[in-house]
DNA sequence: CCCTGATTCGC
DNA sequence: GCGAATCAGG
């Protein structure tokens, strides 16, 4: 099997709305997870939670087999965070986005976010692992979607909708019949649309001592 | 033992 | 580049 730019596309598109690789090497077929997650690294996708969800009943005894004990020479420098992802700092998108909408939507392509929150004028400012100190705990959002996303929804804008250009944003939960993405046009260089970047990359930054972000590649809204 | 993703490394 | 083998964790 070759990897043909409908199956990468497959394997992007579910990779990035939560599918394990196992679910997306079944649906491909053909492959192993293994060859799965080997794609998906060198695509550049990788960084992704493992959580292991056992609520699958699924086996897939692949890629098990080799009765040779290594004897482990070669320890494992675990490191390379950001391979291919500058500003993907990416926290895990999953707000309550009913409630988030309902809230401010108000907030347009303007980007102008007159909040309490310390925003620079983009919109949102990245924040630096160094700047968050542990003073100020941000409170993410809670933990509700487990990743695991239907992978046939309803008409709106469907897991297999998704590409390069819309915003991955999930509107509700997975496994609700109404499940579906946002669907904007997204920021550039991020998944996510101007408005849900905003929420997204909420930065909480320390009123003082604010220094201005150099790279701050969110320009705001562009159109094209 | 099951699963998960991550990494290595021979092809 | 590909993916099986392997590692590491839940």
């Amino acid at each position: 099997m070759s990897w043909t730019e409908e199956r990468i596309e497959t394997l992007t598109k579910m990779w990035e709305s939560g599918s394990t690789a196992s679910q997306i090497a079944e649906k491909l077929g053909g492959i192993s997870r293994n060859a799965v997650i080997g794609k998906a690294h060198r695509l550049g996708l990788k960084s992704r939670p493992s959580p292991v969800k056992a609520g699958d009943s699924d086996a897939k005894p692949a890629a098990k087999a080799s009765p040779t004990p290594t004897p482990k020479p070669a320890p494992k420098p675990k490191a390379s965070p950001a391979p291919a992802a500058p500003a993907a700092a990416a926290p895990k998108p999953e707000p309550a986005p009913a409630a988030a909408e309902a809230k401010d939507d108000a907030e347009e392509e303007g980007s102008k976010k007159p909040v309490a929150r310390s925003i620079g004028p983009g919109g949102f400012l990245r924040q630096n692992p160094g700047d968050q100190g542990p003073p100020t705990t941000p409170a993410p959002p809670r933990r509700l979607v487990p990743a695991r996303p239907s992978e046939e929804i309803a008409d709106k804008t469907s897991l297999l909708d998704l590409n390069d250009r819309i915003c991955k944003w999930p509107i509700g939960h997975p496994g609700e019949p109404d499940f579906h993405f946002c669907g904007d046009k997204v920021n550039p260089g991020f998944p996510y649309c101007v408005e849900h970047c905003g929420h997204a990359y909420q930065a909480q930054l320390p009123r003082r001592d604010r220094r201005p972000p150099p790279p701050l590649p969110y320009g705001g809204p562009r159109v094209r």
